[in-house]
Formats: C-alpha cells, sequence, structure tokens
DNA sequence: ATTATATATCGCAAATATACGATAATAAAA
DNA sequence: TTTTATTATCGTATATTTGCGATATATAAT
C-alpha cells in the first residue's frame, strides 16, 4: 500500500502540486523572504537569522533548488543563493491561471 | 529529534505554507478542478472520476476542508461539496502579495 | 424491517518530510 | 602545512502523509 499515485495525475497538476509543495513549510517561504531582501545572497546569513540548525537550512535550500525556484552557485568558501525569477515568475503566471481557470469556470454558479 | 518547530515563524507565512500544504497533491488540485467544473457538486462524481479509492478521496476531501478550501454540507444520503469562495479568493490574493513583495523588494538587483 | 447505496472513519502499512548532530569537503587564513 | 571557517552530506530519530481495505453510519428504496 501507498504506492505513489502521482503520476496518474495530468503534468500541470503535477507542476502545480510541487510547486505548492516547495512552499508549504514556512521555513522556505522565510527564506525567499530573505533572499528578496538581500543584494548579496549568502546561505550564512541565512541560517544566522533562521531559527533552524545549519543542516536543517541547508536540506531546505536544497529543496528550493530542486523546484527550480532559486539558483545556488558556489563562491570560494561561501555558497551564493538567489531567487531565479525565471522559473518563479512562470509559477506565479501558472498559479494565478489556476485561480482564474476555477473563477471563470464558475462564475456563473450558486452552489452549497 | 523533528519537534515541529513550524510556530518559530511569522503567522502570515505559517498561514502561506498551510494553504501551499493543501495544494501540495496533484489529486486535490483536481478535486478542485472538478468541484468548479460542476453545477452540483457531488462527491461520488468524484470518486468516479479519480484514479484512486473511495477511502482515499474522502480524506483529501476533508484536508481540503480543513484548510478552508471547500465546503460541505451532507444532503441525506449523499454528501455535497462546493469550494468556498471566499476563503479561495483570500488566499488568492495573499499569494499574490507574496509574489509581489518579492518581486517588488528585489525589482532592481542582479544577483547570481 | 430488510436491503441497497453513499460517504466517513478506523486501522494499518509504506513512503516522505522534518530536524539535528556528526562528519566530510573545500577553501581561506595563519 | 596546519588551522579555521563555511557549507553539504550522512545517518538517524521522529512525525506526517498517502493509500487502501474493512467497517461504521446514515439514508433511501423495497
Amino acid at each position: 500500500m501507498a504506492i505513489n499515485k502521482k503520476e496518474a495525475f495530468t503534468p500541470i497538476d503535477q507542476k502545480l502540486a510541487d510547486l505548492a509543495k516547495a512552499m508549504s513549510h514556512p521555513a522556505r517561504i522565510a527564506i525567499l523572504r530573505i533572499l528578496a531582501a538581500h543584494n548579496s545572497c549568502i546561505c550564512g546569513e541565512i541560517v544566522e537569522v533562521m531559527p533552524l540548525a545549519q543542516a536543517t537550512v541547508s536540506q531546505h535550500l536544497k529543496e528550493l533548488l530542486n523546484a527550480g525556484l532559486i539558483k545556488g552557485t558556489v563562491d570560494g568558501k561561501k555558497s551564493c543563493y538567489c531567487i531565479n525569477w525565471d522559473t518563479f515568475k512562470d509559477f506565479n503566471a501558472e498559479f494565478n491561471t489556476l485561480f482564474g481557470d476555477l473563477q471563470i469556470i464558475a462564475s456563473n454558479q450558486s452552489c452549497c
């Protein structure tokens, strides 16, 4: 049991779900805010501000990387992370499309 | 270990994360699409279309209920579910605010 | 009253996610 | 070259999510 059934759904809904999952922890939203607010994005500064251990922050950064929401470059002793605006805006548009789709389809209905 | 640290973050980021979590499975996005596309929202029709067992669909519906994204009323032998537009639009606005916040803060920066 | 139908809940198994200490890897500094 | 500093990864413990069969619950139909 508990076999993964996510592949049974449309690619669009899978993509939306993956984005939502990347956003589904307040630590990751907080990291995005921190990255957006800094000119130079250094991982160490993130760890200092976050109420989590270094290993945990690194793990959250990795998930944001996998989702494509941030970019990371190794810069000598430090690592530099910043928001990947290309995919970020794409995701934003995709979510607005979802919200729009739902509202337009159901706009002339009164249910429940 | 693995104690929940979510309370250490701001209420806004917790709320956004909770919404994102509700959206973080393609089955739940698919359910929202189905509810939006139907005039009368009957749970049975959802189960028929979804590639999941009845018990699993019922569980996903419960999670959408908990997140406030849908409303449900017991209607005789059947249950009627539909989208809760009030909270839904609120959530949409909140997400757009997040995206907007991040972009405005970082609009004049070129990093990485 | 019995049967059939629709949905929710329980209990369990498996998979993922969360969190952190310890350690590895890498580069700057001494 | 040894030390120090920064970040990633490994291993592990625990918590949560996902999925479903079985069962409970409640109404409609017979």
